[in-house]
DNA sequence: AATGAATGAGGATTCATTCAT
DNA sequence: CATGAATGAATCCTCATTCAT
C-alpha cells in the first residue's frame, strides 16, 4: 500500500514497480494473516493476481520476500513516527511528544496495518537470518521511544515508581496489541487514540496534586 | 508443565499420563517459539524424546495436539485467574481485584510461560475450526476481565472519559505483551508484576483530587 | 568456432549470422562442460552475451540448438579428417593413413574441443530423438575409420590377433578419450600426436620379424 | 548389484538394507544412462519399484546418493583391481600385472557396468562439491595404475618413446571407453578382453628383434 | 507403547518457452 | 533483432500420516 521510496534496480520504472508493489502488498497481507510458516507463495501469487514463478522474477526467494516486507514494514513505520514527531510545535512537552508517537504509531499500525502487523506479529517467528536483520532495524525505532521516553522522565513526567524500560515497553504493549483485536466495526480509530492516548499519559504521569 | 487435570480416555494411568504430558508440554514449547504453521511434529518428538509417529497414540492429528495446547493455555489461566480472584479478600475495592487479576495474568504467562505464550501469539494463526473452539474459550476468560472492568466502572474508579471494552483491551495488550519482550536478564517477574500493576492502575483510575 | 557453413535461411547475412555463430559456440562450451540435460538456455545465453529468449530467433528450440552443435562436431570431424586423408601423399601405406587419421582426430578435438567434446560426451546422453540423427552421422564418420582399419588388414598391416572391428573401437577409445584428460599444461598436442601415434601402431601392426 | 560390504548405519540389516541397495542400483542405472543432470529422483524411485520420497529415508539428498553411486563404482572397481593383482603369481612380469589389470578393469566395467559407467561417464558432469570427493578416490585408482606403468618401464617392458603419463592415459582411454560402445550382441567380454590384452601389451611393447 | 518404513499431498524453485514491445 | 515480463511444466524436497511389527 505504501512502501518508501524506490528500492533496488529492476524497476523503478511503470508497470514493472506496479506489479513488484503489488506482489509486496500480497505478501504483507498474507504474512500478517498466516504468519511466516504460513504463507504459501502461491497465496501470495493469487492475492497478486499472478502466478506464483512470477515472484522470482522479482525477488529470489521467499525469504527475500519476507525480509522486505518486514523491513518495509519499520521502516515505514519509523519514516511515520519521525516526521510526525518532526511536525510536533516547538514548545510540545515530552510528554506531549510520546502521545504524539502513540497516535503515529497506532494510525499507522491500524491503515497501513499489513505490513505493520506483518512486521509486529512475525517478530519472533522468522528464521535467524532475517531476524537478525529485522532486529538491527527494530533498535531504530525502540531507540526513537526510548528517547521519548527518557525526556519525560528528566523533566519529572514520568512517575518515580516506575522503571524507564519497563515503562517503554508496557507502552509498545499497549499500542501493538492493537493490531490483535482492533476492528473497524468496533470503535472508530479516532477513538481508540483518544482512548489509548489518555490511558497511557495517566499511565506514566506523576499524580496531580 | 501444568495441565488441568487429563480430559480424554487413554491415560489417567501412571506412564501413560506422563508420556501424553511430556509431548503437550513439548508441543506448547515448539508452538510458542515456532507458530502453528511452524510447528512440525518432528521438533515435538524429538523435545518429548521420542518419534513422531508415537504423537498418534496420544492426539489423533496435529491439529488435535495443537488445540489441546491452546485449550490448556487458556483454561490454565482462568483457573488460575479464578484461584486467585476467589483469594482476595472480602474487602478488595474492584481496583484491587483489577490489580490482582493484572499480577495473576502476568506470573502464569511469563513463568507457564509455554501455553500462555502458544494460546496468545498464535490466536490469529490458526485456522479457522481450531480458531472458533479457542474463541470460544477466550470468551469465557474475556468476561472475567469485562466484568472486573465493569464492577471498577461502576464503582467509580474508572476515568469516564475511557471507554470500558477499549480499556479493557489497552490493559490485555498492556499485560499480554510482555511474553514478546520479558526475559528473566532483564528485570525479575516482581519488579515487571509492580511496574506494571502501577502502570494500569493509573492508566485507569480518575484523577485525584 | 567453425561451422561448415550456413544451414537454413535466417542468417547468411554478417551481423545475424555471427551472432547465431556466437550461440552456437556457446552451446557448444557448455554443452562439453555440464552435458545435455545440464545445459541451460540462460548459460548460453550469458556465454553468448545475450538474454535467453534471443536465442529463440536463431533456433526455435533448445534440442534445436543442441542437435546443430552434435552435428557440427561430427560434420566439421569429418570434413577435417577427409582433407586430411585427401591431402596424403599417394603413396602412402594404409598403416599410413590410419596414423594421419589419429593425428587429424586429436588435433581436431584437443583444438576445437567444445564441438568435438560436446559430440563426443553426450553421445548416449541425448534424447531418442536427436540421438537418432546423430547416430546417422556418427555412422558416416565411422565408416571413414572402418575403410581405413579395412584397408590396413587386407594390406596385413594388422595383426592376425585382432577382430577388425574391435581394433577400430579400441583406436577411437585410444584418441576419443583424449577429450577426458588432456589438459596444456601437461604435455603438448604435438607430443600427444606422437605417442598416440607409435602407440596405435604398434598396438595394431604384426610383429616385425 | 555389488557395493564393497556394508557402510553407514541405517540398516546393515535385512529388508532395510535391501531396500537401500535396491534403491543405490537404480540410480547407478539411472546415472549411467541419462547423466549426472538428467537423472530425476523419480526415474529412480521407479526402478527401485518405490515412491521417491522414499528415498529420502535412505539418503539425505539427491546428490549424496549420487556421490555414493560414484564413490561406490570407484571404490568397487579398486577393490576388484587390487584383488586380481594380489593373485597373480610371484613371477609375473610388469607386462603381465598390466594384462591383468586391464582384464579386471574390462570385466568389471561391462558386467558390473552401472556403477562403473555412471563413475566413469560422469565424472566431468558433477558439481564441485561431488567432484572434488570423487577425484581423490579416482586418484587412488590411477595410482595403481601409475605403479604398473612405472614397474613395466623400469624393467624395459616399454618403448622409450612413449611418455608413462601419457601411455597411461592413452591405456585408460583404451579400456574406459569400452563402456560406450561395448554391447552383448557384438562381442563376448571374453573376446573384448582377449583383444584388448594383445592391442595394449603391443601398444606399449618394445619391438621383438 | 513405540518404532521403522513408506506414502501422498503439497510447496519452493528452476527453466524452457512465449509474447508484446 | 532483442528484451522485459510472465507462464506452465517439471523437479527436489518436506512433512503429516499410516501401517506392520
Amino acid at each position: 500500500m505504501l512502501a518508501t521510496g524506490s528500492r533496488e534496480g529492476k524497476g523503478t520504472d511503470k508497470k514493472s514497480a506496479r506489479t513488484r508493489l503489488r506482489i509486496l502488498d500480497a505478501a504483507a497481507k498474507v504474512l500478517s494473516t498466516k504468519g511466516y510458516a504460513g504463507m504459501r507463495l502461491s497465496d501470495v501469487a493469487a492475492e497478486a493476481d499472478l502466478q506464483a514463478p512470477a515472484i522470482y522474477y522479482y525477488f529470489s526467494s521467499r525469504d527475500d520476500l519476507v525480509e522486505e516486507v518486514m523491513w518495509v514494514g519499520l521502516a515505514d513505520m519509523r519514516a511515520f513516527l519521525t516526521t510526525a514527531l518532526a511536525d510536533t510545535p516547538a514548545d510540545a512537552t515530552p510528554m506531549d511528544r510520546i502521545l504524539v508517537a502513540v497516535e503515529a504509531h497506532l494510525r499507522h499500525e491500524l491503515e497501513i496495518s499489513d505490513y505493520a502487523t506483518a512486521a509486529i506479529r512475525n517478530s519472533g517467528l522468522v528464521p535467524e537470518q532475517i531476524e537478525e536483520r529485522h532486529r538491527a532495524e527494530e533498535k531504530k525505532y525502540g531507540a526513537i521511544w526510548r528517547d521519548l521516553v527518557k525526556a519525560a522522565a528528566e523533566a519529572g513526567e514520568i512517575r518515580d515508581d516506575l522503571d524507564p524500560y519497563l515503562a517503554q515497553m508496557l507502552v509498545m504493549g499497549t499500542i501493538n496489541w492493537a493490531a490483535e483485536w482492533w476492528k473497524p466495526q468496533r470503535a472508530t480509530i479516532d477513538r481508540v487514540v483518544a482512548n489509548a492516548q489518555s490511558y497511557v499519559r495517566h499511565a506514566l504521569a506523576p499524580v496531580d496534586r
